[in-house]
DNA sequence: TTGTACGCGTTATCAA
DNA sequence: TTGATAACGCGTACAA
């Protein structure tokens, strides 16, 4: 490896001298030159580690994710590493592929490296998460879940959970089945459902039955397919958009229309629900905006500067063509 | 930041000795507690720069990126993910947003940070790309596309497209549409065209056109809603599975029927094409493996093993609802 | 403007 | 088994 010191022996200078040409340049135009050619030659590049080193800094921001392949979490990614970019950060991004264990590794490992800061996209923070990281003592931002003494950024699951049960009241819906996940998961589990209940009971005579599925579309495709034929909800609102593009995939197995037989929606707004036919109402979650305002409140955590324990992020009904007014479906159905 | 000096001091030892604990083990037992409740004690995380400039190692990979969105790069993460895992290597991925300039430039923010190796997931590599990695004289890695000189692992592109060929013959279709992208890139561009184009070639009597469009779902979308009125093909093959997507979404707008009126497929086999009605027939690449295999030919060329230039990826044929036989369409259209 | 000397946190060598 | 010391590559007082 090249390094300072050979520059500054094949220029013949001191290798402050060399180290000053890189940082500030106080320096003759002469040795700059030499210097200059040196480094050209030798293809020379300064070592940041032993620069971090020294400076204590390391310009690495920590990112804990649950998995990579998915689709919001890589627009929150996308966000991350434009924003972290424009701050001169550079992200490094651990999978902890949905295992606590791996998570509070993970977070282990940011530390030994030296992150400036750690952000962790999570799904259930539990006191051994919450004890580490007032251990490793770097700045800690959880987004997309909220925690009690932690900095945290949301997304107001709530609200979009309240936008969706009100606009299906008002399309003359009554008998709704709402796909939801495990409540371990607070903003999904919990906050989206409530808000969807929430709406949906400020209406009288409107029943809800519920149908507990996962994250995974393969799941929700299956658990679909077998409680769809005995329903006799006329609107299917899905916790996610990746389970209503299943049940949706499962509805056109058993032959159903929609939104003839059913009206169908999801929370998210991905791509996925643009290129399905039909395309599928939804609510817009700002999951880039959220990478880059996580970079942002991080950047101000780090230099000591004021901020919100809380941020939340606001979100937008999109509607598709999945959803449409109440009608007698072909099933015979009629909410009595 | 609590360092191994202080944690040598209040233990009352030399910081050699908390070295040693930390990495041999060749010490009393009594010591061995005491160092281990004061580090218990004082959470201490050994720096791992310091490490890593003394051990000249820093167990890092660095790995570039055309963009975070995309199905089939986020598999070939996921596979990196995991062998960088098992190996021991951190990964350090960077974006390059497209951009030939991003590219190079991560090029060399990699190189600073010292990485052992650049895994990079690559469209097309110009002789700047050449120069410089030849400058840095790190191990580097070409996946998904080859350049003579560089080591890559390449999927079996032509062979992907011969595949598709030769069964859209083989049920009898005659007049095709093959929906590609500019031959910049050589692996999807060129390759996997003329893979396609030569196995439909072997056979009497048929005829390709040619609709040329991006990567991007959307404007296929766009130029497959113009284009599609006007062709008079019964086979549409897409040079990728999120054109297959769009162009299938572009034919539900237009009222065309697949596979009534066209029989469809792509190239990927992204999840994507079982979620959508009909699922999509299409050639299964196995991107995971590729992650998984870069990071272990990455090892070999850090560690000095021989390992081939070039390896070749198979994929395999995954026959879904978008094909069937060729019969007269509705459009009325029979080949003569 | 330039050079000398030291320290950042760690590991390895060598004596003790 | 333990401790003192040098070294990794760099930046920076401080002196020249």
């Amino acid at each position: 490896m090249v390094t300072i010191n050979d520059i500054a022996k094949k220029a013949g200078v001191a290798k402050s001298t060399v180290s000053r040409y890189l940082n500030n340049g106080s320096i003759s135009s002469e040795t700059k030159k030499i210097i200059e050619a040196v480094i050209e030659e030798t293809g020379y590049m300064p070592n940041t580690f032993a620069r971090s080193l020294k400076a204590q800094r390391t310009n690495m921001l920590g990112m804990i994710i649950p998995r990579l392949s998915s689709a919001s979490t890589n627009e929150v990614l996308e966000g991350v590493d434009a924003a972290a970019r424009e701050l001169g950060y550079h992200i490094l991004i651990t999978n902890s592929d949905q295992s606590k264990e791996r998570e509070l590794a993970n977070i282990q490992t940011l530390a030994k490296q030296k992150v400036e800061g750690i952000i962790m996209l999570a799904r259930e923070i539990t006191n051994e998460h919450e004890e580490l990281i007032k251990n490793t003592n770097i700045p800690f931002l959880l987004i997309g879940q909220r925690t009690e003494g932690i900095h945290s950024i949301i997304h107001q699951d709530y609200e979009a959970g309240y936008k969706i049960g009100q606009y299906a009241v008002e399309l003359g819906h009554r008998h709704f089945l709402y796909v939801g996940v495990p409540e371990y998961d607070k903003a999904v589990g919990v906050e989206r459902k409530k808000g969807f209940l929430d709406a949906v009971s400020q209406h009288e005579g409107t029943r809800v039955d519920i149908l507990e599925t996962e994250f995974s579309r393969s799941i929700s495709y299956e658990k679909a397919k077998q409680s769809l034929p005995k329903t006799k909800a006329t609107y299917i609102a899905c916790a996610t958009d990746n389970i209503a593009v299943a049940v949706l995939k499962a509805t056109n197995e058993l032959g159903y229309s929609i939104p003839g037989d059913f009206s169908l929606s999801g929370f998210g707004g991905y791509d996925a629900t643009s290129y399905v036919t039909p395309t599928i109402t939804t609510v817009g979650y700002p999951y880039r905006n959220l990478g880059e305002e996580a970079v942002l409140k991080m950047h101000k955590l780090i230099t000591k500067e004021a901020v919100p324990m809380l941020s939340e992020l606001s979100n937008s009904l999109l509607i598709k063509q999945s959803t449409r007014e109440f009608k007698k479906n072909r099933k015979g159905f009629l909410f009595t």
